[in-house]
Parts: structure tokens; C-alpha cells; sequence
DNA sequence: TAGCGTGAGGTAAGCGCTTTCCCGGGAAAG
DNA sequence: CTTTCCCGGGAAAGCGCTTACCTCACGCTA
């Protein structure tokens, strides 16, 4: 690859020159030598080498971002936010998917701090693994200790700038709208046991079950995803052939309890959580607990890379009831 | 942030001892040494400087991918398969949102090559632009020169490494469908005028009506997301009562049909393209031309960190005709 | 005419690593 | 008891940039 060396010597100029006049330095510097350098850049397709150009000016400019897994759409709309915020910041993004993984999250923290980035936001639930727990802090700690911002979205499992769904409120609000249409008893396709999302959301569930002294729902574990969604459902129905309305946890999930039950005689109520942008195009359109993903994409971007605060920002956003198709009384 | 130098120091060895430890050397080093070195380093929460390192050795290991937009269930499944290989490799990946603008991935371009990255694919329609693929060209032209190595995917405007769809084929195969079905005009809803894939489609379709001697089809254009989609359905339908059946260029769109047409009393077949996820979600199911994007993806990351060839690979790949339930005989 | 300020340009010292080359000492060989 | 190797370890030269500092020539004032 061409160098600056390269570049100041086919211009005749010092690499000092050469430099100034790419990065448009405020040292004035004459428009005979300007040119030359410029056309120099053009003949040999010059680009800098961002490495040598990051070693040498110390200051950091890149912001990591650690989802589950982008092409989720929950994660591809906060990935939408958080993206807006940056690139009009002029920054460049690293997004690493940990698919879930917590050693993976780990080493990403690490890559990311290799890379000298400015700021980094970790997205998605935290897991319920105190060994985990600790070794990130850890990390974490490290990382701002050197200047390094981090804020999180989604996860209590540690003390920082944070922007957190109302996960528990959610959860309490679809129980109440599914209890308020008459449904007497629960069912709820969880997503894994170890996130703490989906215990936040689950809790929220159970406080609404007994606020209205109904039992408690009965639940089944999945992966949040729209498969496995499904499966669930077909198996909580054949435990529970008497349960008239089903939470989903979020709305992957919810989708493939739609699908499951398209094929089954039973007017079933479902409900999820988030409202992904395909929640309004299944049939029947699915009620479901509103997030507003890109916009906390956007908060948590701005969190990391405004300047640190003396005491920890924590912005709670809402969660809100959508009421479309998906939920209606039991039959009686 | 501490350096190979304050590890060295406190583990009292030089920079090189510690460098090869920390690199997992094949040069022998002490157990003794080995020992205090690696209690440095935890010590100090060390990591390496990732830019100086990559400065000193200078084998490229990164990757880049230019997409649209990652958040777009489309590019979201590509790059899912891009990234399965990319990381099987111990690759990271850098992901530029280009978000249409042709002078936003000449940029992207240079800054993967700045970013000294090994190999770079990109994703989605060429534009119709001579000067904009002149440009392009031009530069990767001089980061091949380099030894960067590059694949594409969907786009003719270049010579090299290629994965193709085959959009014409795929077009012809959603017009056939529909006159197979007995309806004998279509409208069509297509994507941005400036993008390959647009226009391939649409050859596609316009010869299916050639060959079944069928008027060309009425066509609006969007901009290949949903709302766009449901808007220019109307738009046609206006224009032209008499349609029975329209084919939309992609599922987006053609789930935007399909909700405008919810609120509308006529029965009108919709045919998508590309098969995302949602296709099967919807209701009435969405009938569509499936390409098998995952692969897609994996495929153009495999060529691109394969050994370049003499002669430039293209590999097509045949677009499918998946049948749901949104396409049917027109009513008399 | 001497003295000085100013502005354009160059010199060189790093930035934090990797890696080649060299050195010293102990084991093996004579 | 030398000599020869070998092997663990360090010194130092870059990798490609940025930038503080220096130089030199010119033009101005007194």
C-alpha cells in the first residue's frame, strides 16, 4: 500500500507537509505545494492508515456496540438507534454478536477495549450468573478507569449511565389487559431461564396474577425466538387444555404461537412484548407491550458518548400496552 | 491504558519476553517468567494495543461488508450468513450501513481500506450510476492492487468474485405464476429506479408477459420497504381498476400490499420476492420468490477469503418460486 | 543597514507493538 | 579442560502516522 512516504516524496515534500495538508491541519501551507500533494494522493490512491494514524494521535473515535444478535429484530432496531446517534457523531461502529454467549460478551469487551474505542454500549438482557457478573464488572471497570465509556441497556447487572425497559411494568400490563378481558388463568412461553429480561417480564406477569387473585400462570420455556415459540405453545396447550390466552414474552415467540395456533381449533388470546415492526402484519395483528427499541438505541449511544456524570444516569423508559387483534375475551 | 512496557517493567523482563508470551510465541520462554508475566498482566487488566499491533505485524485480519442496512430483514439474513464464516475464521467483522447512498460506500470503501481490512464483500443492488461505478471500480481496483481481496453480491457493475442472484429469472418466474394462475394483467411494485436489482426484476417479469402474449405490466415504483409498498399499491389500484393480481420486487413491499389491501373489498393476489422470515407469518401467507439469502452471504464470504483466482468466480444463484397463499386465480 | 518578527517548511521524536538479530552462559562434545 | 552449540533472553529497528520544535528567508521597522 501507498504510505505517506510515498506520497510526500512523489509530491516533494516532507511527510510533515504532506500530513498537514490531508488532514487539513490549520498550519497554513502554500497552494503550490497543496496541489502537488493532492494530485500525488489521487495518482496513487492514497488512503492513511487508520492504525498508524490512531497510534499516533491518541485520542479515540470508534464506539463498539455488543447485541445478541443484529439480524434479531429487536436487537436490528436498537442497532438502528444506536447507529443514528453515532454516525452523526462522525463515528465508526464495531457491532459484535455474542449470540448469547456470556464467555463470548467477554471477549468482546476485551476486543473492543484492544481496539481503543470511545465508548461502548452493551445491549440486551444480562445474565442471571454471578461468576459472569463479576468478571465483566471487572472488565468494565477497567475499561473506564483508562477514560472508556460504557452504558447498557437492559441490564441491572451493573451499576453505570443505563437506559432500562420497564421490563417488570410490561409484564404486569399484559397480564392486566389479558385479565381484564376475562381470562381467568395464564399460560406464558418464557424466554430463557438465565436473562434476567425474561424473569423481569415474568415477574411482572405474576404480580398481575395475584393483584387480580387469579393462580398463578403456568409457564413454559423457550428461546425467544419464533420456532421454538411455537413448540412451546403446542406443549403448554396439551398440559393445559383449559387455558384460553397465552403470553409471549416477546414477540418472536408470539408470532410462532400464531402460528402454531393457526393450525389448531381453539380461539386462543395472544399477547407479546416489544412490538417488533412485523407485529402489525400478522394475522390476527398481535396485541403486544410496546418498547420504543430504536429511540433507547439512541439514548444509550448518547449516554456513552456524552461525558461521564458523577452520579450513575439510569433513564427508565415505559413499556405501553398495544392493543390490536391478537387478544379478545374467552369463549364461554 | 497500560502498556506491554508496565507489564514488562513489573514482571521485570523485557518488551520482547513479555510480547512473545502474551502472543503465544513458538520461541521457548521460562516457566519462571511465563509465570510473572501472565500475573502482570492480570494485574494491570492489560490488553494488548489492537492498532499498534496491527501496525507492527502487518497481516491483515479484519473484514468489512457494505450493506444498506443491517436492520433490513434482507440484509440481516445476508449478513447473518457472512458473518457465520467471517467468525469461523476468527475474523471480525467491521458492518457499514450505506443506506442507498452511493457517495456513503465510495466512503465506506475507503475507510475498510484504511482500516487495512483483508477482505471486503459487498451487499446489494448496484446502482445505475456510470460515474458512481466508475468511481467504485476504480477504487477497488487499487485496493486489489494491494492485495485486498474483494467479493459482491447482486451486483454486475463489476468484474471479480460474485455471488448473483438470479433476479431476471426469479422476475420471470413471479410473472408466470400469475399468468399460470389465469390473471392477464399485472401491477407491479418496484423498488427504487436507480438499483439493479429493480430493473432486473422487472426484465423478468416483463418477459414472462411477452412469452404468455400479455399486455406489459402497470408498474408504480417504491422504495422497497413497507410503507412505500403499501402506498404505491394504492396508487395502482387507483390508476388501474382492472388489476387482479400485483407482483411486489421484495417482501417488504409486498407486505405493504397485503395490509393495504386488508382495508380494501377486493380479492387480489400479491406475490413477493426474496422469502424473509415474515413471508410465512403473514396472512394470507406470502407466496414469493425465494433466494436463499443465509447462503448467499456465506458463500460471498467464502470467496472473499479464499485464494483469489485467476479467472473472476460467479456464482449464481437460482431464485425459487415458494407457493403460500397470497396468490390464487382471479375472481370472474 | 542592522535587527527582529513572521510565516512556510522540514526534522525528528514518539505512539505501542512485533521480530530480527545479537549476546552470554551452560551443556555437550572432544 | 577447552571448544562448540544451543538456547533463553534482551536491545533495537521498524510499522505509518502526527506534531512539537526548529530553521531559514523574507520583509518590515528604526
Amino acid at each position: 500500500m501507498a504510505t505517506l512516504d510515498d506520497v510526500a516524496r512523489r509530491a516533494g515534500v516532507s511527510t510533515a507537509t504532506a500530513s498537514r495538508i490531508i488532514n487539513g491541519s490549520s498550519k497554513p501551507v502554500s497552494a503550490a505545494l497543496r496541489d502537488r500533494v493532492e494530485a500525488a494522493v489521487a495518482d496513487l490512491h492514497y488512503v492513511p492508515n487508520a492504525h498508524a494514524r490512531q497510534l499516533a494521535r491518541s485520542e479515540r473515535t470508534a464506539v463498539g456496540v455488543v447485541v445478541h444478535d443484529v439480524s434479531d429484530p429487536y436487537f436490528a432496531e436498537i442497532t438502528r438507534g444506536l447507529q443514528r446517534v453515532a454516525t452523526t457523531d462522525g463515528r465508526l461502529v464495531i457491532i459484535c454478536n455474542t449470540y448469547r454467549d456470556p464467555a463470548r460478551e467477554l471477549d468482546y469487551v476485551e476486543l473492543l477495549r484492544a481496539h481503543q474505542v470511545a465508548a461502548m454500549v452493551l445491549a440486551g438482557s444480562g445474565y442471571h450468573d454471578p461468576g459472569f457478573a463479576r468478571a465483566l464488572r471487572g472488565k468494565l471497570r477497567a475499561y473506564e478507569l483508562t477514560g472508556g465509556r460504557v452504558a447498557v441497556i437492559g441490564r441491572h447487572d451493573r451499576t453505570g449511565d443505563a437506559v432500562v425497559p420497564d421490563n417488570e411494568a410490561g409484564g404486569y400490563l399484559a397480564g392486566e389487559h389479558l385479565y381484564a378481558l376475562g381470562h381467568r388463568e395464564l399460560g406464558v412461553i418464557a424466554g430463557p431461564r438465565n436473562l434476567t429480561t425474561t424473569t423481569d417480564r415474568l415477574t411482572g406477569l405474576r404480580r398481575a396474577a395475584r393483584s387480580h387473585r387469579r393462580p398463578p400462570p403456568k409457564v413454559a420455556y423457550a428461546d425467544f425466538d419464533r420456532d421454538s415459540g411455537a413448540a412451546a405453545t403446542a406443549d403448554l396447550l396439551a398440559a393445559h387444555p383449559r387455558l384460553t390466552a397465552i403470553a409471549a414474552l416477546n414477540d418472536s415467540m408470539a408470532v410462532g404461537a400464531l402460528a402454531h395456533l393457526r393450525g389448531v381449533d381453539r380461539r386462543i388470546s395472544v399477547i407479546g412484548f416489544d412490538d417488533m415492526p412485523i407485529a402489525r402484519d400478522v394475522t390476527p395483528a398481535l396485541t403486544t407491550i410496546r418498547l420504543p427499541l430504536a429511540d433507547m438505541g439512541a439514548l444509550a449511544m448518547s449516554l456513552a458518548l456524552s461525558a461521564p456524570s458523577r452520579d450513575p444516569r439510569v433513564e427508565r423508559v415505559p413499556a405501553e400496552l398495544v392493543e390490536r387483534e391478537s387478544t379478545f375475551p374467552p369463549d364461554r
